[in-house]
DNA sequence: AGCACGCCGACT
DNA sequence: GTCGGCGTGCTC
């Protein structure tokens, strides 16, 4: 007997966490990060071995699992111990944890057959388990009957994963032909030569004779349509051009950064970081994971690194099965270097040494669903987990890297033009606000952006002018007493659309038509200024006849083909232009009002504006266009900062200070606990309830704010109060929050938000 | 008493 | 997530 009990720990695609079962009756696989078919609530599921466990016990309550279906891991084993950390880390349960950096494959189609054991007297069993003694789909059966025999002992299961399938017509050789018209022999010919054929069609052109000669045959019984295992192809790799050779400078940088196990790069231009990365992946002694927030990001930097050694993408608009196919060639070690978007953090790169994050400051990195990790903070659980170095490298450095060694590159040339709109001529509709249907030329286009908007026309340059939201939308106000509309369900306000002259909410929907007459005071009632790209496409065509002016957001994208050729026009659009490749003939990037860049009400709101600024000073790869800014804050320490030339890591040095005096990140680790319940009551007394709680397990009044009523303190009919709770490091925050992992009450939902990106005004 | 609905908790 | 148990409340 055996002095302790296998366990696999496996995780499903469920929001609870890993359970225990006993291994697949009398085998002894390693399991280990591979998927498995186990007993589910009477019938089955596909789980992952996420942890191998040896218990003393006994426990006849463990059921067994049913069958192995991976023949590779799909998760190393190092990877496998990362997905509990950050689950962990997280506060989320590692089936939420698995749905996020598994996507694929969660609910393969899985072929499971059923059969009694050898030598049972049938006659004692249930009636229906007469039809069990040849092997039968486990799908034709009772599940109840299946998990009864299963309980005791009778049942054999085998399982499998069915692959991608695709239908063919092939030979069936013990055809023996009749007396065959002289087309149908020319068809059986071409079929003996090859075998098979994708189709009927393709059969039929191939031997030169009509679809009907072949259907006839089919028919006749010569082939048959069948269905058979197809290999998904890997998905086609843009092209790369090969990487230059390293300089002497790069080596040095190079050496510089190789023996930090968590270091940084920053500023300079992305060529001249990729010539470095390009060094570290050459150099690096085992697989590389390259990870960008964005598929923008991704293709720049495969375009520049894809070449260096055999690389791969993983993206997140390829389908399933070629996620699969990448990965597993990955499984396989055909991968040395992946480059993948954040659901590619726990990819089965055999041996890893490296993990690049592109950009850390991109608000991408935080997921929006399942445990809405923040990316470039659970790499470093992933990294450390597989014994491999990490990387953070971009044009700007978060605060939190700023006291990582590594190398800051000198910034990129910029030529910066602020124009001071609280400086310009206060004419009636520059006003803060302006009627619903406003004149024609009455939003602020200053003189100076017109000028040089006309002189990158002339010249047959081009320009982008950045609107500060897409569309038309807006909020609408009463001038007399500020009245705003708000959604009846979600207490947001709501917005006017031009398109539908309509309100609508942007949370959940709603719509409505907006009032002619303020309801409480019955004033007249306003949209603000600030007009999204529509109105300043608009007003461009008028100001510059003869120039091309498209429109690029979300809801529209016009083609810009012109534009890649090198024509001369002018594309408006939201900061979603930064995804596009920049047009090549770029003079002139203009921000029509930079304010709503810097005004959110959230700590990180300047280091933003910096990195957005940044952004558009490294978009071209080797002009330098002018970045002309409008705003009402002229004398915003960005703008000094990028005018001055400094050095991309002395705007966030600069805020290190403030960040301090108010305990936020990096001297801090932030945490966000909100409570949600459909009573107001209910939510309000489990969140202070909780903080009584957290307060109990030590925290101080720095450290516990709270609870409040959360920024949209009602959304979708639920009432909403958060905590925020903020400690020096990461062990004394989970320390604190210990009372809200497992936190029930009945009617009220509990979650934990590590590392909030967007705090809005709780702090306030 | 009998049933419909909705809430809550378990799921190995 | 999904299912089933159970309590509430409505109807015959």
């Amino acid at each position: 007997m055996p002095l302790t009990h296998t366990r696999w720990r496996v995780a499903v695609a469920l929001p609870i966490p890993a359970y225990d079962f006993k291994p697949v009756h009398g085998s002894d696989a390693d399991a280990l990060g591979r998927r498995v078919l186990v007993p589910w609530q009477g019938g089955a599921r596909v789980g992952l071995v996420v942890e191998i466990n040896e218990d003393p016990r006994d426990d006849l309550n463990i059921k067994e699992a049913i069958a192995v279906l991976d023949d590779l891991p799909v998760l190393e084993p190092n990877a496998c111990r990362a997905l509990l950390e950050i689950a962990q880390e997280t506060f989320c349960n590692v089936g939420v944890a698995y749905q996020d950096f598994l996507p694929w494959g969660l609910e393969p189609p899985v072929e499971h057959t059923v059969r009694l054991v050898a030598g049972v007297n049938a006659a004692e069993l249930p009636a229906q388990a007469q039809r069990l003694h040849n092997w039968t789909s486990a799908a034709l059966h009772d599940p109840g009957v299946l998990e009864f025999l299963r309980s005791q002992g009778l049942l054999e299961e085998q399982a499998r994963l069915i692959g991608p399938t695709k239908e063919i017509i092939r030979l069936l050789p013990e055809f023996d032909p009749p007396k065959l018209t002289g087309k149908q022999a020319r068809a059986m010919d071409a079929l003996r030569e090859l075998e098979q054929f994708d189709s009927g069609v393709a059969w039929a052109e191939a031997a030169g004779v009509s679809v009907g000669t072949v259907t006839k045959l089919i028919a006749m019984g010569a082939a048959e349509r069948a269905r058979v295992p197809q290999g998904s192809p890997l998905p086609e790799l843009p092209a790369t051009p090969p990487a230059p050779r390293a300089t002497a400078e790069v080596h040095a940088h190079a050496d510089t950064l190789e023996g930090l196990a968590v270091a940084r790069l920053h500023g300079g231009k992305p060529r001249e970081r990729f010539a470095i990365l390009a060094e570290l992946i050459r150099r690096a002694p085992g697989g590389v994971l390259v990870l960008a927030p964005d598929y923008a990001r991704l293709e720049r930097a495969f375009a520049a690194l894809g070449d260096v050694r055999a690389g791969a993408l993983l993206a997140g608009d390829l389908k399933h099965p070629q996620r699969q196919a990448v990965w597993r060639a990955a499984q396989r070690g055909d991968v040395e270097v992946l480059f993948g978007t954040p659901f590619a953090l726990l990819a089965p790169v055999r041996d890893l040494a490296l993990v690049v994050i592109e950009d850390e400051l991109s608000d991408a990195w935080k997921l929006h669903s399942g445990s809405r990790a923040f990316i470039p903070e659970i790499a470093r659980t992933r990294a450390e987990a597989a014994g491999a170095r990490l990387l953070y490298a971009g044009s700007v450095p978060a605060t939190e890297s700023l006291a990582l060694p590594g190398i800051v590159l000198p910034p990129p040339r910029a030529r910066l033009h602020v124009v001071d709109l609280s400086a310009q001529p206060q004419r009636d509709e520059m006003g803060p606000m302006v009627h619903l249907n406003p004149p024609r030329n009455s939003f602020p286009i200053s003189t100076t952006l017109k000028k040089v908007l006309r002189q990158t026309a002339e010249r047959a340059r081009q320009g982008v002018v950045i609107a500060p939201r897409r569309g038309y939308s807006a909020v609408i106000r009463c001038k007399d007493c500020g009245w705003l509309p708000f959604c009846p369900n979600c207490d947001v306000p709501l917005r006017y659309h031009l398109e539908t002259r309509g309100l609508e909410c942007h949370q959940c929907g709603h719509t409505e038509r907006p009032p002619t007459r303020c309801p409480t005071c019955e004033g007249t009632v306003l949209a603000p200024r600030g007009p999204g790209s529509q109105w300043i496409q608009r007003e461009l065509q008028q100001l510059l006849p003869g120039t091309r002016v498209y429109r690029f957001d979300r809801d529209t994208k016009d083609d810009l083909a012109a534009i890649y050729r090198g024509e001369p026009g002018v594309i408006v659009g939201t900061t979603a232009v930064l995804g596009l490749p920049p047009p090549p003939n770029l003079a002139l990037i203009a921000l029509s009002f930079a304010d709503t860049m810097h005004t959110s009400p959230d700590f990180r709101a300047g280091e933003r504006y910096h990195f957005a600024l940044r952004q558009l000073a490294e978009w071209h790869p080797t002009r330098a266009p002018l970045l002309l800014i409008q705003t009402f804050q002229a004398g915003h320490a960005v703008l000094q900062g990028l005018n001055a030339g400094s050095d991309v890591a002395v705007y966030p040095t600069s805020e290190l200070e403030s960040r301090a005096s108010f305990s936020y990140p990096p001297h801090t680790k932030l945490a966000q606990v909100q409570v949600a319940a459909r009573r107001q009551h209910d939510a309000q007394m489990c969140a202070s309830k909780l903080g009584g709680l957290i307060k109990d397990r030590g925290a101080d009044s720095h450290e516990l704010l709270g609870p409040a009523p959360a920024p949209i303190a009602r959304l979708k009919g639920l009432y909403a109060y958060q905590l925020l709770v903020r400690a020096p490091d990461m062990a004394r925050l989970t320390h604190l929050l210990e009372p809200a992992r497992n936190f029930r009450e009945g009617g009220v939902r509990v979650r934990v938000e590590m590392h909030p990106r967007q705090l809005e005004e709780l702090l306030e």
